[in-house]
DNA sequence: TTGATATAGATGCAATTGCATATATATGCG
DNA sequence: CGCATATATATGCAATTGCATCTATATCAA
């Protein structure tokens, strides 16, 4: 009551107001209807994909937990974890990694590699009705470029 | 092998795909940067926000629980329960709808009130330093336009 | 009136996440 | 070497979420 709370701390723009409840408003709805697609197709969410692809583009489709870590959006306990269910479903092994005791490999099985291609094909089909359909390369370009400024040296 | 599932099945462009991407990891990167200035400030989560404002503009502070769901992204049961520790938190009450045996009221408390100011402090700091700082108002204005488009007739 | 169907909200249970910490190994420094 | 600190990964436990279903009430049509 007493103090001037309005100059003490900056307030957000409208604009800028509106750009993240629409940030979070088309994320959520899109990442939600690209998952309920996945899951209509009996297949996995999309955590899975992440994991799958960056194994399948790797050398010899190995990689290192924290290398996983760091190309996702993944936690590292909670891709510990989902290793250990990837691991179950024969979609991934893990090895030791000699170089360093405390490290370990995670490969791609071939059935890993079955698993990434028939998400794609389920994966492609929902990104392209659910953006694809909405926006064109213009926009999609510009969105991209304006996303991009917001990831930067967070 | 024999088909031609890039006939079959219709491949996004790399402009949808590279949007897609970046819309993911800006959004989760505001949001865990924003959840955690908050955390930080020992408030509570996002959520408590969204649901305390929409009860502070309303008319006698009060909403029918689907009336939240509807202005916010939350599901029917998380709802549910987050309304469950609001309450036990102070900063709801709930009270029975007389027109309609199924409903109820949701009604916002002086505490309710207070926090979800205190919260606005934090947030609007956040919002300003995670987005404010990156994107100059016509960005944003661009930003929400596009995305606007995502989330229509989802 | 009665039964069929719809709607509002709550809840049991399993799966996932977050948080803190554990374990094992590595690295650097006196 | 021997200890302090850092790194890679795993795990126990509590909180949250998702899913299905339940209860209660409302609506509608025969």
């Amino acid at each position: 009551m007493s103090d001037d709370p309005e100059t003490a701390h900056p307030q957000p723009s409208p604009f800028i107001t509106r750009a993240w409840v629409h940030l979070m408003r088309a994320q959520q709805r899109v990442l939600g209807a690209i998952e309920q697609d996945l899951k209509t197709a009996d297949l996995p969410p999309l955590g899975w994909y992440d994991v799958l692809l960056e194994l399948s583009r790797a050398t010899d489709g190995r990689l290192r937990p924290y290398e996983i870590e760091e190309r996702t959006l993944l936690a590292q306990h909670n891709l510990s974890r989902l290793l250990d269910r990837m691991d179950k479903a024969g979609l991934v092994q893990r090895e030791v990694y000699a170089e360093d005791g405390r490290g370990r490999w995670v490969i791609i099985t071939e059935a890993g590699r079955s698993m990434q291609a028939r998400m794609w094909r389920v994966y492609a089909g929902a990104l392209q009705r659910h953006l694809g359909d909405k926006l064109n390369d213009a926009q999609a370009d510009q969105l991209a470029e304006l996303l991009t400024a917001l990831s930067r040296s967070a």
